[in-house]
DNA sequence: GTCTATAATTGGATAGAC
DNA sequence: GTCTATCCAATTATAGAC
């Protein structure tokens, strides 16, 4: 890219100072691309912030493809043990829903406070996207509605969750939901909206 | 952009064919945006496709931010053009809503059939846009979401809306699931699928 | 308005010394 | 593992002829 002016935003990272160099890249490359996109940033943007030349980089990961789909793997695998977690876990399904709810807050507040998630803005640049990336991509989405899917229909046999039409459907609309308020919220600026407009997904869902 | 690679998808275009080569550029832009996003399609894509030399677009728009940002007042002022009709015409708020949900099918189906749509890009892409463009974004999702807010709250006066909760929050949340569904259903590549989601929407926000 | 030519910069990637 | 040096292609943009 051009144009685009690489911008800093203040963090509110909780995350931990990387151990070695490869980790060190790992963050900083999932900074950029949940801030700037994957076409929107470069090995040399990646060098400056870690503090080696590019030309080391790609030691590590031999091309930017090879980069975006190690990271792309990593989150979804953390991703999916978290969610794992709250499903074999106690509760009601209104429960662990509220938990997954949570789990996109996380991800949205921790991804640099200017972030949409990571997979939301590999979404968003799906066109553009290297075969392998793309489906990761696609299975991360498509692994979220069918375990969301699964989730809700047992709350309504429990009756702790009500919604009308198919579980299905309603599944990818929450998620969807959850995708785009990140945009929305992005662009306006105000990150305390996340919370509220999931608090609103709640009562469609939950309380009629 | 280097690794992506511009590929040809099916289109279903019900665009009519551009008068001038200024036209025939803002066209083409708005193909390539939508598919690859704004760090995605070069000044060389355009040229190829239009069959002109890049040089002769920079006679037309300056910069590429020119470029992106008439496009975008373009876009927006036709889009609120076809809301206000919606908005000043007869029939309860739910017909309205209805028309509203159609307009974003429309603008999704004829974007190539493979795009989300045009604002919902450059949002995702919103770390890196220029000022201005970063200004139309904002002012689009913001102008959608308190006309959408009046056309609900009106509903809910008339008993033809039942949602629970502020209605600002539900505009929001509409909005929202509008904007993401559009990048989940893109990346299933099951475009019939975002049809079947508005309906659920619509059953979220209108029977209960 | 469009072209050729070209400048100036960045981007992804490799070779080989240390 | 990291560096310097380098390559080549792409990108944005301009100058000036037609």
């Amino acid at each position: 890219m051009a144009g685009a002016v690489i911008k800093e935003f203040p963090r509110k990272s909780g995350k931990a100072a990387p151990k070695n160099v490869r980790e060190h890249i790992l963050q900083v490359a999932e900074e950029l691309i949940v801030q700037y996109g994957s076409n929107g940033f470069s090995y040399q943007h990646i060098a400056d912030r870690v503090g080696i030349r590019k030309a080391s980089i790609h030691h590590h990961f031999p091309t930017k493809n090879d980069l975006i789909l190690v990271l792309g793997q990593m989150k979804a695998d953390a991703f999916f043990a978290q969610m794992n977690s709250i499903m074999v876990g106690k509760g009601s399904a209104a429960e662990k829903l509220e938990l997954y709810f949570n789990l996109f807050e996380e991800n949205f507040i921790r991804g640099c406070g200017a972030s949409i998630s990571f997979f939301g803005m590999l979404g968003a640049e799906f066109g553009s996207q290297d075969d392998r990336v793309a489906t990761r991509v696609r299975l991360f989405f498509s692994e979220n509605i069918s375990r969301l899917t699964a989730l809700i229909e047992e709350g309504r046999k429990e009756g702790s969750l009500h919604f009308p039409g198919e579980p299905e459907l309603t599944a990818v609309a929450i998620f969807s939901m959850l995708e785009g308020a990140m945009i929305i919220v992005r662009a306006s600026g105000d990150w305390e909206r996340y919370g509220e407009i999931i608090a609103q997904v709640r009562r469609l869902i939950v309380s009629p």
